[in-house]
DNA sequence: CTGTTAGCGCCTTCAG
DNA sequence: CTGAAGGCGCTAACAG
């Protein structure tokens, strides 16, 4: 593969001003330009942007560490988030924790090593180690969807709270008192608010909690599907069901329809996260819609600007609101339908 | 940020005495290596994969180039893609094209200056121009989903023609005669074996092709709702519709509804690629469904090979089947559902 | 407008 | 087992 040496000795000039015509024409004369442009067309000659790398320190590529692509909301996130890097000059490293800590370290090690320009990172766990070992490198990061209390750091999330609250709210006006609850992992931020939320409306509403009712789980369909599985044995079922994801919700409603319960007539559900309604037919969940594609544009746009404006910035976070959308799978708990 | 210089410096002793460390650690003696090692925590040296890169002409980094994650039969892809180049120390870029020529060879190019170590290339267009870049540059490629009449080149894809084919059988099967192809575009060869498929059936059938039933558009949502909606304000209507993939289906299914039709009843809807069951929680559409778990992987492991034994290798073409799933989206045409 | 020198951080080659 | 020299490809800084 051809170099800057053999386009400068085909052109007859020196390796700099070959580096010249391709950063700066103008700073050359048109004849020589000429001669040079010619010469790199002849050979097919690209530039090596890892020697460009090598003395510039930038290497123009963002590293985008999430959970899992599979699960709709991430791959509206990365979608967002690459719109918005390519935009602006910046490719992606796509990495899937699986919220595996051991996974995650092992990437930002790999990907600190290959030196991106920063990460939007998606920690597995809600302790600072991780964002910490990122900024003691100096390299900018932007945390999306979870807080790390204890870091300082820009977060980008959604308002797990207010969304599980006004969930839970909308069980309870629909009659609903026994609402079982299928958590995500208790140490990762958005699982334990969407609990507190849950938690604040029933208490609003005088209801007590049953601490059976809350259940933790995975953030995936086949752990949804489990612990709806386990609590459908119990002598003692609940009416309504908020999942705190829609992978959970997907799987307990796997689990609900495999008792033969009906949904929403024998029980309501309910989740975080919406389903995008292009993916399916007739929507059918009620949920606290997110934004994911806003998630994604807004944490790129924070980490270009750490990476555009290095030097001190105050951490920021910037808290996105949810959306309840009401649809077909809760029901007044005399078995009514809402609609 | 440290370097090998300045930890050779701490250890006393000389830069490649650290690299070796690092590399080979079994040629130093266990005590410069333990000193080493304690100067490489205490500065919180990383080692610094350009300057390596640059050496070595290895950056453990693939490109995929794919039309457009939301869709989940590339979320998939790209999901296997990542798994299996993760698990032998590669790093994937992540690029959407949305078909678009320019947006595609931008990518190629800017790819190619960052020296990835191959592709994996969905080309939106079926002239070779594209992937010929590519190997002009001596750079691995696998593509993906599609022929490129023309190159020699690895190729990992569905059968369409048989998919196209098996669901035009199924519906003419339950008595349909007038069924609307909504294709892609027919400058993509996957689109072009979708028709292929189609019309073969219906010869098989002695049905005349009316040509007015087969109607070009775009592979996303927006463009099957388009063209349904314009197949839709005809005089006379089909009794099904075959969508060339997922999301064609689902623009048509959208404008069906909001014309006030019903499926099955009124009109049978089948496409190529699935939409993963756990996605929504009743699966409807009929469909013939691809791997793209398998195509991904499948797809990696070629390119793998081909960067790990460099050389001419006799270029492969790997065809996956398709699967025939017959759900509630088909009734026969006296308005009995299949089930 | 063009060129020389030097160095980004690492590792291969060859000596000791 | 350890080190010195040199170069991967490119581009600042400094001439001319």
């Amino acid at each position: 593969m051809a170099n800057i040496r053999d386009v400068a000795a085909l052109a007859q000039v020196s390796p700099i001003t070959v580096s010249r015509v391709l950063n700066n024409p103008e700073a050359v004369s048109p004849e020589t330009r000429a001669r040079v442009r010619a010469a790199i067309d002849e050979l097919g000659y690209i530039p090596n942007q890892i020697a460009r790398s090598l003395r510039s320190n930038r290497t123009n590529t963002l590293a985008l560490v999430l959970t899992d692509i599979t699960n709709p909301f991430w791959t509206t996130v990365a979608r967002s988030v690459e719109d918005t890097a390519s935009a602006q000059g910046f490719n992606v490293i796509l990495c899937n924790t699986d919220e595996r800590e051991d996974k995650q370290d092992e990437y930002l090690s790999v990907l600190l090593r290959k030196r991106v320009d920063g990460f939007l990172f998606v920690p597995a766990r809600s302790e600072p180690d991780a964002v910490e070992s990122i900024q003691r490198q100096k390299v900018p990061v932007v945390v999306m969807d979870r807080r790390v209390p204890g870091a300082e750091v820009d977060v980008v999330r959604s308002n797990s709270e207010a969304g599980a609250y006004g969930l839970t709210r909308h069980l309870i006006e629909l009659g609903h008192r026994r609402i079982a609850m299928l958590s995500g992992p208790f140490y990762v931020s958005s699982a334990q608010e969407r609990v507190d939320g849950y938690r604040r409306a029933l208490a609003e509403a005088g209801i007590p909690v049953d601490e059976h009712w809350i259940l933790e789980g995975e953030f995936t369909v086949k752990s949804g599907y489990a612990v709806a599985t386990r609590m459908l044995a119990r002598a003692e079922l609940p009416t309504a069901l908020l999942g705190a994801n829609n992978f959970i919700a997907l799987g307990a409603m796997r689990a609900i329809r495999e008792t033969g319960l009906r949904i929403p007539d024998d029980i309501s559900v309910v989740c975080v996260d919406d389903i995008p309604d292009w993916l399916v037919g007739e929507p059918f969940l009620t949920v606290a819609a997110q934004s994911p594609y806003d998630l994604g544009g807004r944490a790129t746009e924070l980490l270009l600007r750490q990476i555009r404006e290095p030097g001190v910035h105050a951490p920021q976070e910037i808290l996105l609101s949810t959306e309840l959308i009401v649809r077909r799978s809760t029901a007044a708990l005399n078995g009514n339908h809402t609609e």
